[in-house]
DNA sequence: GCTTTAATGCAACTTAGTTGCATATTCTTT
DNA sequence: AAAGAATATGCAACTAAGTTGCATTAAAGC
């Protein structure tokens, strides 16, 4: 995967597997994944996967969040969007609605909602 | 503060000096906190507060969410509002300006915004 | 006031994420 | 292409917010 790797060239970290892999998982998923959720698929130790991420989002590469099952979750950068987190099934979806806040002066990288899902609603 | 005693009372949970304490904190604050924020003005066990939390959440009373600090942060149910977390400085601010987002099916508890705060952006 | 039921304190535990350090890999310079 | 500087990696030990089990205490119903 070409893209991948310029991603990494246009910044100033260096160009390693450890990346090239983590980045390549996030770039194929369609949601977003935590630790736990992919370290069966990496071959690296989670000192590595974790700082790798730090650097990601230094870079602006990677956004992160932390959802209501005390874990982070990571996604790559691209068409940007917003998060729904159900408090009771802790479900993460994507909202690909467009949420209208503006707040002058700041700068907005993810918009996360938290409720009550769909499914759990109805399961009342 | 008679309000909280009668908030609690419309639940089924017990009322308690432990219970009574949090909630008054809680009520008297412009801002959501954290145990580490109030535990020394509180004289229980920390089992005991979350445990509460716990309860108040079941009840609907208190909202939280976590921030980029690794803790969770708490409130009490009031005026609905918004909540900007800065992903640099881990400041939370409340956004009382109306967040036009509509998910039909779905109850929406707590918006939170992630990025990068006025503060941060202008000591750039 | 007595009984049932739920709440509390304490201490031990859990677990996602972090850190120090020795080694390995990448990138640059000649 | 080899050497050298700079950064990345793996391992193991650590951190800290939050949780759990259990014996004791307090609240609510009768």
């Amino acid at each position: 995967m070409k893209n991948i790797e310029e991603l990494i060239l246009n910044t100033n970290i260096k160009l390693t597997s450890a990346r090239m892999a983590i980045l390549e998982i996030f770039f194929e998923s369609s949601k977003p994944l935590s630790y736990e959720d992919i370290k069966n698929n990496l071959s690296m130790d989670k000192a590595t996967f974790y700082r790798n991420i730090s650097k990601f989002e230094e870079e602006n590469i990677i956004n992160s969040f932390e959802s209501n099952d005390k874990k982070r979750y990571f996604e790559v950068k691209k068409n940007a969007h917003s998060h729904f987190i159900c408090s009771q099934c802790s479900k993460i979806e994507c909202i690909h609605k467009e949420a209208n806040i503006q707040l002058s002066g700041y700068q907005i990288d993810n918009i996360i909602i938290k409720g009550i899902c769909k499914t759990c609603l109805e399961n009342k």
